[in-house]
DNA sequence: AAAAAAC
């Protein structure tokens, strides 16, 4: 590569200059100019020092696996090129390893060696495409196009025998993912039947990536008719959002990040109340929220028809297309964290931005970096123009929901790649060409390795949750991904707090960073309150069902897996409808739980950390923190699941004895102006959140199971006619359901949410 | 130390 700088100890940083100028054409790459990262020092000593060569990505004559012609010959069924040829996908050199590989460290990992993939992608390489024409993106149809289309079935990964990367048994190394035993075939041998896939029909993932994909010019009348609901914005038009209840989790993303009052103009009159939480009277949420956040709404509305009028997006120098999808959803006033941020994005430069959740980043990252890819530039198959990487699925799904209609509105193509959904889609609709892709990390190194997909024409990388992202285990991952985006591209990290070991990144990252801090990074907001409890160990469970046994929906934060399940079953136990949700469940199951959740068919949520950061449901009266936090932050991340949007909110956090000092110092830390109070069951500040003594009968694991698989129990009477109202039509009907276990009657004189 | 993140 081109004269790689000096592998210093100290990173060099690229001037401003520099990098202004690394910014003016990012398509420049494309013709072969010096690419960043040939330029770039971070890239360069990164590469070199972990290569442990002079990276000599060899020439490409020697990689006939990469040559069209050959290829052609070689027979369809073989997409991924001469194995022999490969060492990176090499059974031997794979099985040889037998260390425990934590793929940590990036040098440990023969399969993804870097050499390997920088041949076919560094920047070097790339200037020398033009001689070769195998290299061409344009003519890599596969990643088995042309293979699939020989094939009836839709499989996309040549034959698979050929593929000992995917052979489970070569692999000598333990899996860091455990309890994925329901997992049924990782081994080919077994899978004479059609696909993996196939029992996956509980996901409503498969949905999620035609919702993506029919945004674009694939969507067709058929593929309409049977998922309707998932079409955005086909809703106004074909639906009157009578069935909206029937997809409680999707949807909601991007405007329930922004705000909850929706003063729809036009025919989309969808019912911005949101009635899915149990037709509870007070239905307080929205009508309360309103005020709050929109009082800029009503005026602003008149901006939907007049643009020109006054509408903070568009001073922030955005493109009127957004401006104009954002007013239909009645978003015309910035929240701070984007009025401060977007600018400067705009502006190209990189940007470190904290906000509370809930303060809008998602848009503020958002609206930015899709102005800048609709400036120009198109996406080559494989090669994604930005990625924003989030630490979770559910996050994933979110961002990629809340962004969905900006996306299309623009013209542009994105794509959500997580863990636990099918491949297909997402090797789809990369090959056809994706400007953002939003994505969870691992899934994204797989289909890094796997060749699907290629970060050396990134633009822009986007971190969300960035402090999240920086820490131990995450980093590693975060660091490989970022390592394969080109050097002086823009960075956007955003997270609700920006210490922890967040500066590693954006030491590494980060050129000349604009910081924008929206708040101080503690949980002072006034419509919080905070009430830290020590209990005794004897009265934990009682307390806990005690708090979380209220009406309205409450998050209850475990610290561990097994601690989720365990206290959720404990609650139902005492009659509590509550179901946890962590990593360890499937994402079939975790789907479930959130939309049930969601939608208000069960009240409390147990979780881990998994739902901490970002998560987003309305209407989350209380967090109760059975377990507390390992750090303030973490108080301040689970703490942010309620009070959102103005709405008022308790955190409870129980402490036992021993625990009364680290969590004392962690209440101060966090900015929690209240210490902890000795209480015991039945007091009067658990009455004050809103809790009360369960006294409903258990809740059977079957009766559990009923509510969160809602169809198998309604399919009976709606079978039929029934599916345009899906089997959740009216969520109330599982509560006071008939023996139905979630009978958490909520006759009590509380139904507001507890003040102070 | 746990959780999360690929299959």
């Amino acid at each position: 590569m081109s004269t790689p700088k000096q592998s210093g100890p100290k990173k060099q940083r690229w001037s401003r200059a520099q990098k202004l100028e690394a910014q003016r054409a990012p398509v420049r790459r494309a013709d072969g100019a010096p690419s960043r990262s040939a330029e770039g020092p971070r890239s360069a000593d990164r590469r070199q020092g972990s290569a442990g060569g002079p990276r000599s990505y060899g020439s490409r004559d020697q990689r006939p696996s990469y040559n069209r012609d050959d290829r052609a010959d070689r027979g369809e069924r073989r997409s991924y090129g001469n194995r022999e040829d490969r060492p990176s996908y090499n059974r031997d050199n794979r099985s040889d390893r037998n260390e425990p590989r934590s793929y940590g460290n990036r040098d440990d990992r023969p399969s993804y060696n870097r050499a390997d993939r920088g041949e076919r992608r560094t920047p070097s390489n790339r200037a020398e495409r033009g001689d070769r024409p195998s290299y061409n993106r344009d003519d890599r149809p596969t990643y088995n196009r042309s293979d699939r289309s020989d094939r009836s079935e839709p499989r996309s990964y040549g034959n698979r025998d050929d593929r000992p990367t995917y052979n489970r048994s070569d692999r000598s190394e333990p899996r860091p993912y455990g309890n994925r035993d329901d997992r049924p075939t990782y081994n080919r041998s077994d899978r004479s039947e059609p696909r993996s896939y196939g029992n996956r029909d509980d996901r409503p993932r498969y949905n999620r990536a035609d919702r993506d994909e029919r945004g674009g010019e694939r969507r067709t009348p058929s593929n309409r008719s049977d998922r309707p609901s998932y079409n955005r914005d086909d809703r106004g038009e074909r639906r009157s959002y009578g069935n909206r209840e029937d997809r409680p989790s999707y949807g909601r993303g991007p405007r329930d990040e922004h705000r909850s009052s929706r003063p729809r103009s036009d025919e989309r009159t969808y019912p911005r109340t949101d009635h899915r939480f149990e037709p509870k009277a007070d239905s307080p949420v929205t009508q309360q929220i309103a005020p709050v956040d929109t009082a800029p709404a009503a005026p602003e509305k008149a901006a939907v028809h007049t643009p020109d009028g006054p509408n903070g997006f568009e001073a922030l120098g955005l493109p009127e297309t957004l401006v104009r999808r954002l007013a239909r959803d009645g978003i015309t006033t910035p929240f701070p964290i984007q009025e401060a941020t977007i600018p400067d994005a705009l502006a190209g430069r990189d940007v470190l931005g904290r906000g509370r959740t809930g303060s809008g980043k998602t848009l503020a990252f958002g609206l930015p970096a899709l102005t800048r890819l609709a400036q120009g530039g198109k996406a080559r198959p494989g090669c994604p123009r930005a990625i924003v990487l989030v630490p979770t699925r559910e996050l994933a799904m979110q961002v990629a929901d809340a962004l969905q209609p900006l996306v299309h509105a623009i013209g542009l193509h994105h794509k959500l790649v997580a863990g636990g959904m099918p491949y297909e889609p997402q090797l789809q609709a990369l090959a056809r060409g994706v400007d953002l892709l939003i994505a969870t990390p691992g899934r994204l190194m797989d289909l890094i390795d796997r060749g699907a997909a290629d970060l050396s024409r990134v633009e822009i990388a986007v971190l969300d949750e960035a402090d999240h992202m920086a820490e131990m285990g995450f980093l590693e991952d975060i660091t490989k991904i970022l390592d394969d985006v080109p050097a002086g591209g823009q960075r956007l990290l955003f997270s609700a707090t920006l210490d922890s070991g967040i500066d590693t990144v954006v030491d590494r990252y980060l050129i000349d960073p604009v910081t924008h801090s929206t708040d101080d990074g503690t949980v002072s907001v006034t419509n919080m309150a905070h009430h830290a409890l020590l209990i005794e160990p004897r009265d934990k469970k009682v307390v806990t069902a005690e708090v979380a046994n209220r009406e309205g929906r409450t998050v209850v934060f475990s610290r561990t897996k097994l601690g989720a399940d365990r206290i959720a079953s404990e609650l139902r136990e005492q009659g509590v409808l509550a179901a946890a949700l962590h990593g360890g469940l499937n994402q079939g199951q975790r789907n479930k739980v959130l939309s049930a959740f969601k939608d208000g068919r069960i009240p409390v949520l147990v979780a881990t950390d998994v739902a901490a950061r970002g998560i987003h449901v309305d209407d989350v009266g209380v967090v109760l923190q059975v377990d507390p936090p390992a750090d303030h932050k973490d108080y301040l991340h689970r703490a942010g699941r309620t009070a959102r949007a103005g709405e008022a909110g308790t955190v409870v956090t129980l402490a036992l004895p021993h625990q009364r000092k680290a969590v004392t110092r962690l209440l101060e830390q966090a900015g929690v102006e209240s210490g902890l109070q000795r209480a015991r069951p039945g007091d009067e500040v658990i009455r004050a959140t809103g809790g009360r003594t369960p006294q409903e009968r258990s809740i059977s694991d079957q009766d559990l199971h009923r509510i969160l698989t809602p169809k198998r129990e309604a399919g009976r009477g709606g079978g039929r006619g029934g599916s345009s109202r899906g089997g959740s039509g009216r969520p109330g009907n599982y509560r006071g359901g008939p023996g139905g276990g979630s009978g958490r009657r909520t006759d009590g004189p509380y139904r507001g949410r507890p003040r102070g």
